[in-house]
DNA sequence: ATTGCCTTTGTAAGAAATTTACATACATTG
DNA sequence: CAATGTATGTAAATTTCTTACAAAGGCAAT
């Protein structure tokens, strides 16, 4: 239903003013000074701040793809939104509290509108087929944040009643992944993907028959090997930013897959979930905080 | 440098429908049938299309707050970027595949948006004061993911050189709080806030003179109790608990909080986070697989 | 070097869209 | 049942956008 918007049409006015001829190129400069007044902006107000004709204002538009200026400015209107005219997205010592708050979010919310970008349903489905009629599922991680994320996919697959596993040991990956057989799937997650003790238990999964799921970075060994790739690419961090980005991308990632998974195996699931769920209520707990969400609690699908 | 939008567009339309005279009601209830088309339609289409005059398009434009259609649609096209329109976020069954992904991926947008316009960077700022200057820093969490996070805000502090630990268990932590003392920071980070024995040894160390800083959602009785609250409230049409939505607001907050804290810390830590980074990536290590891990856990790779 | 063509740009007219001014209809209240 | 106020539409006025065309400059081929 939802389309996701081109591509950051900021980004473009940025790479290609090079190319423009010096009117237009003008124009362009302007609008990346200072986008938010721009949008606002009418093409007279335009063409005379950057110091050319109105028809140059209508051809700048023309020359990104866009039939009026009207559209290019609901396109650009909408790409601000977004990006936050942030494209130097480092944090500098000189921002004000509001200004690292605001770029952090910014370049979290844009990580995320990328994944958007690069995700392949059909691949989801894939994956989601192979989690649905898996005999068993045992996900690997590394590092506590990797863990997370698999004990956090784990809990969901087993509230939709699917046999799955959190293995962190790497010794017990080995063990697992001897055991999975032809239709277990091995569902590895890593970042970095380069981890050698987790990456020989699921080429030995592998070996014997079970299918690899990896959750990655493009180009890592683990994506090399892997027979379905869930693949996560980040921008690289500055200078304090740590790999928060990456996990964002992840945790949606899983609930994508999950969210999908309950719908596909249809009401019975759901319905069970919608039970467990006040069954843990009744007994004082609370279904969050214990163990991860289930799917059907945020986005209920119904 | 950044502001953040005022608050969603789309919200207000849907909520203020009902008071607004009929014609009126009528074009908001066609924007909302289909903002994306609205957003590129003209005056007098959207007239048409509503069964109104023209003038009826401008005076709706105006009771919202703005000064002409063309601020309005404006408006309208930023707000539909991040919510992506979707007012029912919920995952309905007859959804596609891109359908859920898209919607999942507006839903963690929007929430972290959210964040951003909630967000109060004194509080922020004070919390990092609190924490550049504490002796000692204890992460008390519960659950898996909130585990998680305070292990990622530990392993942060701890190499921004701050002694901060993270604590799981609830008698080790009322072991920790007994001896926090003044000038101790009792980090508590649990979305429901209701945990008793941790809340126990949270009143435990604040009555023993130390701090408490809580992440959490508002109005529960962790934060009441906390001396500094960091609130986090999922979006309001959410329907039911924590879901990933609240661990993208808690990674990204800790995030905030953290860049920042190195920001005050001035160019020492900031270069130590470098060279540490650097050195990381020296022996072959990739430091985003790092983050969240305490440092005694390191030998799980390589 | 000059001609001719192509590209870039601006001017000014034209078209389209938006806004205003005003009039009408309907309801509400004294 | 007037009188006032609100809600709406009509049509004109205004603003904004687009097109047509012409001028200026550059480049290649003669």
């Amino acid at each position: 239903m939802t389309e996701f918007i081109s591509s950051s049409l900021l980004r473009q006015l940025r790479d290609r003013q090079a190319d423009l001829p010096e009117a237009q190129r003008r124009v362009v400069q302007l609008i990346l000074s200072d986008p938010r007044t721009a949008v606002a902006a009418t093409v007279e107000q335009l063409a005379q701040q950057a110091g050319v004709s109105m028809p140059t204002i209508v051809r700048t538009a023309r020359s990104f793809g866009h039939d009026s200026v009207r559209e290019f400015m609901v396109s650009l209107a909408q790409d601000l939104a977004v990006t936050g005219s942030h494209l130097h997205r480092s944090v500098l010592n000189e921002d004000t509290g509001p200004d690292v708050a605001s770029k952090i979010i910014h370049a979290a919310v844009s990580s995320l509108t990328d994944l958007g970008r690069r995700i392949d349903p059909d691949l989801v489905d894939r994956v989601v087929d192979k989690l649905a009629a898996a005999s068993r599922i045992d996900c690997y991680s590394v590092g506590a944040a990797s863990s997370f994320m698999a004990s956090e996919l784990q809990s969901r697959l087993f509230r939709l009643g699917r046999p799955a596993h959190a293995i962190f040991d790497a010794h017990q990956q080995l063990v697992s992944a001897n055991t999975l057989g032809p239709n277990g799937v091995a569902f590895v997650v890593s970042h970095v993907g380069r981890m050698p003790y987790t990456l020989e238990a699921a080429r030995f999964a592998q070996s014997r028959g079970a299918t690899v799921v990896a959750l990655t970075q493009p180009g890592t060994p683990l994506a090399a090997m892997a027979d379905l790739r869930l693949e996560v690419s980040v921008p690289p961090d500055a200078v304090m930013r740590v790999g928060t980005e990456a996990y964002l991308a992840h945790l949606v990632m899983i609930e994508i897959l999950t969210v999908r998974l309950a719908q596909k195996m249809g009401p019975v699931a759901t319905q069970g979930l919608q039970q467990f769920r006040q069954l843990l209520e009744q007994h004082g707990f609370d279904s969050a905080e214990f163990v991860g969400m289930n799917p059907d609690e945020r986005h209920h699908v119904d």
